[in-house]
DNA sequence: CAATAATATACCCTTGACAGTATATACTAA
DNA sequence: TTAGTATATACTGTCAAGGGTATATTATTG
């Protein structure tokens, strides 16, 4: 994969706001759309264009599909990331403030004992 | 100034061999048309959107501009070309030729005594 | 001032990205 | 099989990015 493509993906808040959640584990899209307040359709397009330019996986899960950076992550996606997270910017900020509502989203799931993808990201994260 | 805007510049094969050359100095726009063999038209259009998104900087010496990253670095520019001088990509492979030819081209410079931007760049340099 | 060099801008056109609406697909459960 | 949930795709329209051609601008030189 391309650096210029890696960047194309980087360049748009919303697949920046994407990828800085996946690297931190898989999600559905139902999460996904829900964590960053955007319609089912646009999520859904998102994700096809970044999973046709190979960064990131698809793996369904009875009706749920499980999106994850695929492996190995790309190091400039790494790398940048790496930066983003001590940068003072609002966009990191941002990217700050999902990560934290994507912790409680988790720790809800778990609660809740919703079915949806408690078992299923456990059992991801245990394979990554 | 945004990420997403730098990933957007970046996001252009053009645009990072231009940015990856004036990183190493500043450059005026005859000799980036030279080094990139793009018509002068794209080369100027090319500079002015990033210098509208304040990434580079222009300054006027006779009938030349001389442009040079603005000063302060963006830091994740560099931490971007930090990256992508170690890498083994095609692209990555690209920026070292340019620069390889970038260095011809300034001791070619020297040699002809081409009033053009030999004075300019060394006095540009040295500021720096 | 006229001519020329280096660069920028205006204009037009084409293409691609993105949004929205509607519909299709894949799967589950009753 | 029918209904429902989660997700994807088709279709359409809009808009911005980018290329090309021509022309304008700015400065130099004679």
């Amino acid at each position: 994969m391309e650096a210029t493509e890696l960047y194309k993906c980087l360049a748009d808040p919303y697949r920046l706001r994407i990828l800085s959640l996946l690297e931190q584990g898989p999600l559905c899209v139902c999460h996904l759309q829900d964590l960053l307040a955007v319609p089912q359709v646009k999520m859904s397009k998102q994700l096809a264009s970044m999973k046709a330019v190979g960064l990131i996986h698809a793996e369904r899960s009875g009706t749920w599909m499980i999106y994850s950076l695929k492996n190995p992550v790309h190091p400039l996606l790494q790398h940048n990331f790496e930066y983003l997270r001590t940068s003072a910017s609002p966009e990191a900020e941002r990217l700050r403030s999902d990560s934290q509502q994507r912790a409680q989203l988790l720790t809800q799931i778990e609660k809740e004992q919703n079915p949806c993808p408690a078992e299923i990201y456990a059992c991801t994260c245990e394979a990554k």
